[in-house]
DNA sequence: CGAAGCCTTGATGCGCCTCAACGTACGTGG
DNA sequence: CCACGTACGTTGAGGCGCATCAAGGCTTCG
């Protein structure tokens, strides 16, 4: 663990409008870790022992089936808050957070949720807004397994990835972690199979260019006429 | 608007462990109302002027896609609260919500979300307990859409039903409103045809008994061996 | 008593999963 | 540094689950 400095967390949306003083306050009840690629930051069903900030990297939310499918529930993004479990009642994780590339994370014991909340007003309102936000992109996730077709899904998935994530390149917008095609068709409820033909007619039509690994988006809109449905019918 | 009981809300979990007197001043400032069945009691995309207590009934809660799809968000039962956006930070609900059957609404300005939420902060944590079981639902229920067959959605959904709002009958357990083939389409991803089907064969096999708009869940357990997968193979 | 809404059941087709086999990049140890 | 093993990606062939299309029967309510 090493020291942190306010500068670091000071600009963070979940910490925005906290005193420079309290936000010392907060930093010094925190842990420092750095988490290497591929490690497990925690674990479906273990006991919600800490929350988190993700300072630098991109980590995996990963839903395991008791019959061992596994679905993508989020890719979290630095400065976002993860495994808020106290936040939403919970006593443990309802998931597996791994590290998509080697991270720098933040922790807090979960026993210190409230006293946090309860002292920093803000810091709360600005979590149950990431909360609510969450809900929101999940509620949306069911409409469009409900009524969208795999082509359109998997477009959009591509799309958002490349929104939240993306680095602009001489190419495209490239999504700048590793993401395979099994991980794309678990964020989207389909196969690697049917990740990997798409992509590579998208490839061929010069929407996108794809490596092992790594995506590039190249015509954003014509993905977003595909992800709208309006491929051709 | 009538005036209101501080004992018609002592029991409901939002309100657990306010006091009286206060519970008595969260009742002042609310307007109660019935709502016949079919009334659209707030619309997506509209403004969030409100945030609502359901008193007694059901309540749908529907997103409607560009395209004129609909999907059930979920259904509310008596005690609960909905079409809260202020605890999403949310300007305006994200989808409809109609009285599945005739209803008793409580309702609060939007405005005083904040008063009551850091006058009451009891209030607050048991709200947002609610709104972290809602995003377990709606994650669980993409991990469902994601990875399991028609028949299990349905047979869950069913299930579900019976156990959240089941009245016991001397033939089983009769979900307690109306609800179609194409409502329980509409929360699984399928269609109606296909939960038609579903119901029927189930029928023959004597695991539920339906009629128009009604079904009963006579054997639960088998329900519950298809909604996991073990139907044969 | 008629019309509208709900339900059922068959026939047909296609989107996508499944199974299979092979090609290709990566990184690891000799 | 090259050779090998492993993980990742591609592409074809086949089949099944479920949507779609179609038509008719049954309730409920005005």
């Amino acid at each position: 663990m090493s020291l942190l400095d306010v500068s670091l967390v000071i600009d963070i949306p979940p910490f925005r409008g906290i005193e420079r003083e309290n936000l010392a306050e907060l930093l010094s009840w925190a842990r420092s870790e750095r988490v290497e690629k591929d490690r497990t930051i925690f674990s479906q069903g273990e006991e919600a022992h800490s929350f988190f900030l993700l300072l630098d990297g991109h980590v995996r939310v990963v839903k395991v089936t008791p019959d061992g499918d596994q679905v993508i529930a989020r890719y979290i993004s630095s400065g976002e808050l993860f495994g808020i479990a106290q936040a939403l009642g919970l006593g443990s994780y309802p998931a597996n957070a791994v590290a998509a590339v080697d991270c720098v994370v933040l922790s807090w014991p979960g026993s210190l949720w409230t006293t946090i909340t309860e002292k920093y007003p803000t810091f709360a309102t600005n979590t149950y807004k990431t909360v609510g936000a969450r809900l929101q992109d999940a509620q949306d996730r069911i409409v469009e397994m409900a009524t969208e077709r795999v082509e359109q899904r998997v477009a959009n998935a591509v799309l958002k990835l490349a929104n939240q994530t993306g680095k602009k390149t001489d190419e495209g917008i490239l999504i700048d972690f590793p993401i395979s095609r099994q991980d794309i068709s678990e964020m989207t409820g389909t196969t690697l199979h049917t990740v990997s033909r798409l992509l590579s007619a998208w490839e061929n039509e010069g929407l996108v260019k794809s490596r092992r690994k790594k995506i590039t988006v190249i015509e954003g809109h014509k993905l977003a006429v595909i992800a709208a449905g309006n491929s051709d019918k």
